[in-house]
DNA sequence: CGACTTTGACCTGCGC
DNA sequence: GCGCAGGTCAAAGTCG
């Protein structure tokens, strides 16, 4: 029965995301001025205000895949199989340090605490682990599960610091997340019943980073937990900005307001207008106190994670990376 | 039983 | 051309 609902729901979400991923597309043809620009504009000037400047990271960081994420991510859909075609794919874009390609590619620190990792809302399958040469930790390696994506990402745990794990993204997602349908209340039948159907693999996308360090045995609590991938690439992408800035406290300061929003059943513009907010910033950012609010996702809300947890997101431009800071208040 | 992880083998690129 | 290192594959095992 639930794979009955399921097969038509995944139809079904599928084509919508086909169409709101056109939009996208569309959209971002007529505006120009993409991730660069919007993102100069986050350049935070010390007197912005935090809410603000929250709205503007929020709401003009991601607008979603530009066209060349797209047409790069077609051309592999078109090529690529198993084996041959996806490697043409890399290798095309790899060709010659393609800046195209380095651009599509942006590394993560996330540190751990208790919960341990920062995970983003996307279904990852491990595909291989390898011990790299000068590095006592192995480096895992993940693939977007959603068989149109092409998003991998790569995670080693960092030499320095035991708790902190170094995430390599590549690749873009050419998909919603799941959260998106779970969070928009106009789908709530639906979401459900996919919401109940997802979870088990959700599970999946864990145990890479935790694997090594022994933590996969902690609640999965936030089921969906962070779409932030779109949001790192279309921050590093303006590698221009100079400045550090830290997500987190423009954030928590408006944690109230979101957790309001949330709890009355309602996502703010905020929230929702990207529809793949979750794909921007991780949830427990955007509900850093969420992991036990499950107005909107009931299914991924039922295990139990740390009251008060909440992220630092720390971004610093001068380099492709970003820092992320999973903290925990509990400690 | 299906989805996922593990892990050894294989492939590919690169430097010498 | 050879060897090394990183990346990927795929069979086998595990889990729910």
């Amino acid at each position: 029965m639930e794979d009955v609902l399921d097969e038509s729901e995944m139809n079904w979400l599928e084509s919508l995301e086909e169409e709101l991923i056109m939009q996208e597309v569309i959209n971002d043809a007529q505006q120009v001025p993409r991730m660069a620009p919007r993102l100069t504009a986050t350049e935070p000037e010390p007197e912005v205000r935090s809410e603000e400047l929250a709205n503007m990271l929020v709401s003009k960081v991601y607008s979603g895949p530009t066209i060349v994420d797209i047409e790069s991510a077609l051309s592999l859909s078109c090529s690529s199989d198993k084996h041959g075609g996806g490697r043409h794919f890399r290798d095309g874009l790899t060709e010659k340090g393609s800046s195209a390609y380095k651009m599509d590619k942006y590394t993560l620190r996330i540190k751990t605490c208790v919960n341990g990792v920062a995970d983003d809302g996307y279904k990852w399958r491990k595909y291989g682990q390898k011990l790299i040469k000068n590095s006592p930790n192995p480096r895992s390696y993940y693939r977007c599960t959603n068989p149109r994506c092409n998003a991998k990402k790569q995670v080693e745990r960092s030499t320095e610091d035991p708790g902190m794990v170094i995430v390599t993204y590549e690749g873009l997602h050419l998909h919603y997340t799941y959260s998106h349908f779970l969070l928009s209340q106009k789908y709530d039948k639906h979401a459900a019943t996919l919401n109940a159907a997802k979870k088990p693999k959700l599970q999946a996308e864990l145990p890479a980073q935790e694997s090594e360090e022994q933590q996969h045995k902690q609640p999965l609590a936030q089921g969906q937990k962070n779409r932030e991938q779109p949001l790192q690439k279309k921050i590093l992408r303006a590698g221009e900005s100079h400045e550090e800035f830290y997500l987190e406290d423009i954030l928590l300061q408006n944690a109230p307001l979101r957790e309001k929003n949330i709890q009355n059943g309602v996502l703010s513009d905020v929230q929702r207008p990207q529809g793949m907010l979750e794909d921007v910033v991780p949830l427990m950012v955007r509900k850093p106190c969420n992991s036990a609010t499950p107005s909107n996702e009931p299914s991924y809300s039922s295990q139990e994670s740390s009251p008060s947890r909440y992220y630092s997101l720390f971004l610093s431009p001068s380099s492709p990376q970003i820092d992320m800071g999973i903290l925990s208040s509990t400690l």
